[in-house]
DNA sequence: AAAAAAAGAATGAACGTTCATTTTTACTGT
DNA sequence: ACAGTAAAAATGAACGTTCATTCTTTTTTT
């Protein structure tokens, strides 16, 4: 195995088990020691990769971030209608949080927690330029009601998290038919009423 | 003034304390030195009071929850129509997430990390019930959605969090017409279309 | 003066990080 | 192709600090 492959194992392994010991213990209950031997490497070895703990989660923040924004846009176009572009990229995003459950919840972690830096917090909302771009057009259109960027995201898209959180609990298991229901009220929260 | 009195003043101020450390570090970058410091209290002092840190931040999550029900449902009765029920308690939701906010903010925090005992966690979501019933009697009316509780919390509660987190980290406010903006937005998404 | 409450200092464990050393890799001249 | 070697990577142990909790003593209350 070529030696820059190897180095680059080694940093995933870092940023994998990082995303599951926060997960399940939050940050400051996850010991450098822990995340050195899930990830079958010596705590110092962490040094060699990251400047510190804190440049460990910043990173990995960054890195789960452009993957999740990567994932919601990956089948959207900008020539499609207002409609049609919501319903991808919801019906994407809501897709991560179910099949990437464990990079959703890390993602949902830092940032409902003073865990991440807030140049790093910065640097994951640009990632969501696009969806902000189609509501503008939206709004533009009269599709989109006219609000606030946050209010249409707290109503569109933050729900998702919250169910997430609510089955990964097992309180509740989201299916189609939910996904459907859920997508229609998301809809309806943002869309003009005729 | 009397003993108990003292007392009482005493574990306030460590409830107090708890709350507003949590929010700006977050549970383990909490230290009881620093609690009891701002408590005006010995670190041994907080042992006469509390069994250990995680039931100290146990008790204060399930009191601030109580506060929190409480002052949701104080105006609501259970003989209004289900738009004004809805109405008024999401109104008094609203005012307690922007009028307390550092109570608010506690537990969203708790809601979201591993924080807190999954028993204490239960213990608070039982206060919710009189909006589960309304709900129940929504849906029953047909004027509610029938969707799952889960769901309908999701779209008509939860984004309240969003925005007051949003608020807290400075990036917008959150004013009078935003306020009725955002509760157009819960109605529409958990209402059944004409 | 006895009991209860509170205090500060002490304790032992755990942590993030660094240090001294060993192991692995990459490169040299043959 | 390979032995030899210098650099790079990786390691386990150690360091200094911080923390939750407890212990012993002092202060306050009854």
């Amino acid at each position: 195995m070529a030696k820059l492959q190897k180095s680059i194992d080694k940093r995933n392994a870092l940023v994998k088990a990082t995303i599951e010991l926060v997960n399940n213990s939050g940050f400051h209950a996850t010991p450098m020691s822990k995340i050195a031997k899930m990830a079958n490497v010596s705590p110092a070895t962490i040094y060699l990769y990251f400047e510190n703990k804190q440049d460990l989660v910043n990173q990995t923040y960054i890195e789960v971030k452009a993957e999740y924004t990567n994932y919601a846009f990956a089948d959207f176009d900008a020539n499609m209608t207002i409609e049609e572009g919501f319903e991808m990229i919801w019906k994407r995003i809501a897709d991560f949080k179910l099949n990437e459950c464990e990079h959703a919840m890390f993602l949902a972690q830092c940032d409902n927690t003073p865990m991440i830096d807030e140049e790093s917090r910065q640097e994951g909302i640009k990632h969501l330029q696009p969806l902000l771009d189609l509501w503008e057009r939206g709004k533009k259109e009269g599709v989109i009601k006219p609000l606030s960027d946050y209010i249409l995201y707290a109503y569109a898209i933050n729900p998702l998290s919250f169910l997430m959180m609510t089955q990964k609990r097992g309180a509740f298991t989201l299916d189609k038919a939910h996904l459907e229901e859920a997508y229609q009220s998301a809809w309806s929260s943002i869309k003009m009423c005729k």
